[in-house]
DNA sequence: ATTCCGTTTGCAATATATTTCCATCTATGA
DNA sequence: TCATAGATGGAAATATATTGCAAACGGAAT
């Protein structure tokens, strides 16, 4: 089994601490906690999911501050809001530009680092007045997990939020 | 101006009711008016959306028709629900491979049809037991509306429902 | 360490999005 | 036309996300 680079690195602690000393955000508990915990996972978890854990460490933590920091954490640049077909809200600390295998059962979404995907050629859409700034390829599929479970109907891709689970590593 | 193929095309109608029929599905007036709706826009609507304009011509229709129908559409593969970073749910009555563009700012998705595009190498991920069905390359932007309206600060990526708009052809 | 001030938090209320429940209604095949 | 499986409508429940404000806290100056 291959050794996996921590990614909540410290690295991203440094530039997560200089970043709120430039733009004067106080360095909470709080932020550091889910800052954290987002960095610290593969899953690319929803503001509940990382509510869910930070709880227990956190007492009385806030639901409402866990957004608030997810969503200060995309403005200072240090984490993005993903794109995914639950349409809820996911969260991943890497900017840096990698691809997402998203389970149409359960929703997982699983990093992708595949160079020959980052050189895609960006389509000219300067004539409809579209500004391209990034993109990101999103393969969906059926996760392991999933596609061992027996009798899936893989007609109903409804996600179900409820058979959630995760990578164990 | 080139002129547009309607997306809602004698096939898709076809292709719609055969499906039904294989599956025991109801050809109700609400399936057919959303489906119309639907395919018959190019700016991935989201349920609220169809509704508001379905409920003026079919007097007394439901919300929860509207979701539900969308869904069902989802099950038999004549419509997908995209991927968007909004926490809302998209639909596409196109299911051929294409790709979107979303700006940043107001959400709008708009599609691209590009060759190369669809001819993205598949990621081995069957190691990590993923499965992979399809992809779609998603672009993240400004629309030309966004770039155009003065003040826009581009570090507040946020997405605002209050100020959608949508292609005019 | 103490004080001060602007930022952040927690809580409650609100807003928005989606799903569930079930009585009633309808599309469809016999 | 009739029977009936499947679909709808509407209310209520649930899930997800945002806002306002008083209290608490972080960080700089002292």
């Amino acid at each position: 089994m291959k050794k996996r680079e921590p990614i909540f690195s410290k690295f991203k602690k440094n530039e997560f601490e200089s970043i709120c000393r430039e733009r004067g955000l106080a360095l909470t508990i709080q932020r550091r906690a889910i800052l954290a915990e987002l960095a610290g996972r593969r899953d690319h978890p929803t503001p509940d999911q990382i509510y869910d854990v930070i709880k227990e460490r956190l007492e009385g933590v806030s639901r409402t501050t866990v957004y608030r920091a997810l969503e200060t954490f995309v403005c200072i640049g240090i984490a993005r809001k993903i794109s995914n077909p639950e349409a809820k809200a996911r969260y991943d600390a890497d900017t840096s530009r990698h691809h997402h295998l998203t389970c149409l059962h359960c929703g997982i979404v699983l990093d992708i680092h595949d160079g020959d995907l980052n050189k895609l050629k960006l389509p000219n859409e300067s004539e409809r007045g579209f500004e391209v700034i990034d993109y990101s390829v999103a393969f969906t599929g059926f996760c392991g997990h999933c596609r061992s479970m027996g009798g899936i109907d893989r007609a109903v891709t409804k996600i179900n939020p409820g058979s959630s689970h995760y990578e164990t590593s």
